[in-house]
DNA sequence: GCCCAAGGTTACACCGAGGGCAAGTTTGCA
DNA sequence: TGCAAACTTGCCCTCGGTGTAACCTTGGGC
């Protein structure tokens, strides 16, 4: 056998499973809305049974929602830490999540993902439902930069409202709009925060 | 009959059957947990039929986060455009969302739906659920304030933003400590926002 | 007081989500 | 080749959620 790359056969074929119920899920979704889904229409287009489903995902959300591709670009936390030392914690950040988000404009599954949750408002809350991490991580982060302790407010504060200032730029982009309309959307967004959002002239 | 005091015997008994139910539903919730809970015991709790149940609510969650007592404080929206014309849009919304949360205080369910967000981090997204709305109108009579179009981008970031801020607070404390500490860390967390998240000395 | 219509409640039946279990099948390794 | 671990599957169950039709209560007209 030539193998996979990672471990053996078995390691391939559950990824392989584990994406191709993905890319089911997306694609039925995004052809049908998510309500007319429904988990055996999911595995009949991947090809196996319902209860395998449920050894992968715990409901067809998570199952659409998958976020493997995130990995591919690191972590916020990791970003924020490689900003230089001099820079402000707003602007760390503002840059830890402008890199993430280039890095995940290259991958055509998220901007799937955008369009769907832009076409299904139901979906919003889920497309950011791993956010509770992230927005602990990203605490923690900013709080190592300024040496305060993790659950201090102001790296909490700060990173709530930088994830909303990032919800809210994702919400005004359009994603059949260009990779570049979100980055500048994103960047008048944070120029707000750092200005205390005094009112523009 | 002594009667209600709006309608007949019909609009008081809907009435109660609703607050029954979602009484039911926040003790069984604190005293089980959310998992442990099914809708049949909610309804035998409530002494009414499975069927009924669905009369009112969607989910159970949707039951436990019923929310008729936020309608007697009035609206986020309301009370931005309440506030006096020359001050700026974020203190006017500090402001706004201030005299909102006094009021829930005052509610003891609302502190015991407090306490129940609090030990099952689980419900937070629903907790907030009715926020995607309550932000529309935020950023509505922000835009009215400042003589800008609802869809703008400023009204919409410092809508989210707040709505953060506020979610931070409320996050960071216990509800079995007294209101004037939330209203303290709110305060601290709105000021944050105003100095444009620079650290703290 | 009687009766009828509107509306609220209930039982029943059904489908999909989700998960436990044990048997069957495939893979990895000796 | 053979065995153990791991993955898949079918079966069965409970709960969530909804349509339907029968039933009961309320309120208003006669």
């Amino acid at each position: 056998m030539s193998s996979g790359s990672a471990g053996g056969i078995r390691e391939r074929k559950k990824h392989e499973t584990r994406e191709a119920l993905h890319r089911a899920a997306l694609s039925l979704y995004l052809a049908q809305g998510p309500d007319a889904v429904t988990i055996s229409d999911i595995c009949e287009a991947a090809g196996v049974s319902r209860r395998t489903f449920f050894n992968y995902f715990e409901s067809k959300d998570d199952a659409v929602m998958d976020w493997n591709e995130e990995r591919a670009g690191g972590s916020v936390a990791e970003r924020i830490a490689a900003r230089p030392d001099q820079e402000e914690p707003l602007e760390a950040v503002h840059q830890a999540v402008r890199t993430g988000i280039v890095r995940l404009l290259e991958h055509e599954t998220w901007r799937q993902r955008q369009l769907l949750v832009s076409r299904h408002p139901r979906l919003v809350p889920l497309a950011f439902a791993g956010n509770r991490r992230t927005r602990g991580l990203m605490a923690e982060a900013v709080a190592r930069r300024i040496g305060a302790e993790p659950g201090d407010r102001y790296p909490r504060v700060l990173a709530a409202a930088a994830n909303a200032v990032a919800q809210a730029a994702l919400a005004q982009w359009d994603p059949e709009d260009s990779g570049a309309a979100l980055l500048e959307i994103l960047d008048a967004s944070f120029a707000m925060a750092a200005a205390g959002f005094s009112p523009p002239s």
